[in-house]
DNA sequence: GGGCGAACTTAGTATTGGAATG
DNA sequence: CATTCCAATACTAAGTTCGCCC
């Protein structure tokens, strides 16, 4: 059997109304024999008929013909976007020039013609957004290709500070090429500027792990483009965080027994001290770094604290030796405590506040700089934040035991991960203001529970009928019965038990934010090893997010893992 | 030794997208 | 199928630490 073989085949159009003369065309496979292909010349209606429903024997075509690209508009017709105007990919370029065409066409006053242009047109610049960031959100280290976690230069707009923020409202101008540096590898594709741009600087620097940076105008505050917590880069120093915080568990003790000493030097600079590093072990402050006045809100640390932000109350409801903290630590956040203190804390306290005015620093011979470094002869690489990693993980892991109880169901086993998890919130003074509809959502979830109690009680009813049922009939239909609302019953008890658990979690979640914690304090391999030895999925705790972030601890733990 | 810049971690909130719901 | 709701993600500000320079 002969078989036409594809080819290429220049046909010219130039009959037919086209502009281009010269088309392209594929030809199909055919199988028939080339004698098959045109056999009848003449009268179509003497031809003999095929039987019933059967159309014809042979057909060839050489398909349909379709629409040409997309003719990019010329240089200088741009799409506008709010007065500016703004680049798009070809497909939405295109999209935007049919609504463009018909801006005459009175469907364009018509919402329902709007919005549906609107809802394709948004689904086109998303697959744009997608595209630009398979290109610019990674990059290529060691031989890994790593996800970068801020590859979009900030837009300019109005600076936003925290609090009450000396800056707030200032403009924070548009980021050009010409005011980044761009760091990479010598042997490297150096990236391009965008056109009729270059860049500040191309530095070939690999002592540090910055891909791009820049300063920012409002405070003169260096800005730098890294890579995403999943990187190995990033993990490595995670891990090794941690491990220095399972050093300073050995060395715990000792460092302690010596600051209780430190509290009786005769040294004012080393009393001070000692009682600083009381209050930032247990109390998880920060360190608290002088703060320029006039440029910044008016935040403090432990080493920052003034005589203002304490009140000492020999006797405070029976409790005696009792400070009260009330100050803002970082991002404005209060922190407000009463803490029952040692006598020897509480003399030094009076001491350090004698003769002094409110806005005085409480532990005037003392700053960061000095804490550590005499924390640095302790210990190598023991720094202030430490004391913050170490008392999240070892309060986690205590929590874990205290209340993990093996009888309990999986979601109450996750509630007692959450409520470990929330002593430490609550230990680092991790808040967040509760969500604008939380009362709503709180009310939605005890309706939801409500609902369930009365499904629960018809469920028992239920079962008790075929109970009854079965009895006189004795049947295996009626035996079936009874099993599956056994079952049901089951189902919605296990059910209700989940909504409960739901809603004591949110209640007790309302001001306090579990996420820093569990992102930067907390060594994630204490929750991986919870979670083997007690069957619980790690997606029940870590999000995707989360254990890619993870991702070192997940593979190197088993259940035996001692933080 | 302290002032300052650079580099890096930690932080809360605004926005988004997908699941749940009516 | 549209709307509601919430978890996940995006965003970028605000800390800590370190080392250099005077």
């Amino acid at each position: 059997m002969f078989r036409c073989v594809a080819a290429v085949t220049k046909i010219a159009f130039s009959n037919l109304n086209f502009k281009h003369s010269n088309l392209i065309v594929r030809t199909l496979r055919c199988t028939f024999p080339i004698a098959q292909r045109v056999r009848f010349a003449g009268k179509r209606w003497e031809e003999e008929h095929y039987e019933d429903g059967v159309k014809w024997m042979f057909l060839e075509h050489s398909g349909p013909l379709f629409a040409p690209e997309y003719e990019p508009l010329p240089d200088g017709i741009d799409f506008y976007y709010d007065g500016s105007p703004m680049k798009l990919s070809l497909a939405a370029e295109e999209v935007a020039t049919f609504y463009a065409k018909m801006l005459d066409h009175e469907y364009t006053t018509k919402d329902v013609f709007r919005q549906n242009f609107f809802h394709d047109w948004k689904k086109k610049l998303k697959v744009e957004q997608d595209v630009i960031a398979e290109i610019h959100g990674y990059c290529v280290m060691d031989g890994h290709r790593e996800k970068i976690a801020n590859f979009k230069i900030e837009p300019p707009g109005l600076f936003r500070g925290r609090g009450d923020h000396p800056k707030m409202g200032k403009l924070k101008k548009r980021i050009m090429p010409e005011d980044v540096i761009i760091n990479c590898s010598r042997d490297s594709n150096i990236p391009e500027p965008p056109k009729n741009h270059h860049w500040k600087e191309v530095r070939f620097d690999n002592k540090v792990t910055w891909l791009a940076s820049w300063t920012e105008n409002v405070q003169g505050l260096l800005k730098y483009v890294m890579l995403n917590p999943s990187s190995k880069l990033k993990g490595e120093k995670d891990w090794q965080k941690y491990e220095i915080a399972r050093r300073l568990k050995d060395k715990i003790d000792a460092i302690r027994s010596q600051y209780h000493r430190d509290w009786k030097s005769r040294e004012m600079k080393t009393r001070q001290r000692a009682v600083a590093l009381y209050f930032i072990d247990k109390l998880a402050l920060r360190a608290g770094n002088e703060k320029e006045e006039g440029e910044t809100a008016d935040t403090v640390g432990c080493c920052s604290l003034r005589v203002e932000h304490i009140k000492l109350n020999e006797n405070d409801n029976g409790q005696q030796c009792v400070v009260e903290f009330d100050f803002l630590g970082k991002d404005s956040i209060r922190y407000y405590n009463k803490v029952p203190v040692e006598k020897q804390v509480f003399k030094n306290l009076k001491l350090f506040m004698e003769n002094k005015d409110p806005t005085d620093d409480l532990f005037d011979r003392l700053n960061t700089s000095d804490l550590n470094k005499h924390l640095q002869e302790l210990m190598e690489g023991l720094t202030a934040k430490v004391f913050r990693t170490y008392n999240a993980s070892i309060t986690l892991q205590e929590q874990l035991a205290e209340l993990t109880d093996p009888e309990e169901s999986i979601a109450e086993k996750i509630l007692s991960y959450n409520r470990a998890n929330r002593a430490v919130a609550i230990l680092c003074n991790h808040q967040r203001t509760p969500p604008k509809t939380y009362e709503k959502s709180m009310k939605n979830i005890q309706a939801k529970i409500e609902a369930k109690k009365e499904q629960l009680a018809v469920a028992k009813k239920d079962l008790k009928n075929a109970k009854v049922d079965h009895k006189v009939k004795k049947d295996e239909k009626s035996k079936q019965m009874v099993e599956k609302k056994k079952k049901l019953l089951q189902r919605i008890e296990e059910q209700l038990m989940k909504l409960e658990v739901q809603a004591t979690d949110r209640e007790e979640n309302k001001q306090i934010a579990l996420g820093t914690s569990k992102l930067n304090y907390l060594d994630p391999r204490i929750t991986v090893a919870w979670c083997k030895k007690w069957h619980v999925p790690i997606e029940k705790i870590y999000n995707k997010t989360q254990r890619e972030k993870f991702a070192w601890a997940i593979d190197m733990t088993d259940e035996n893992f001692e933080f």
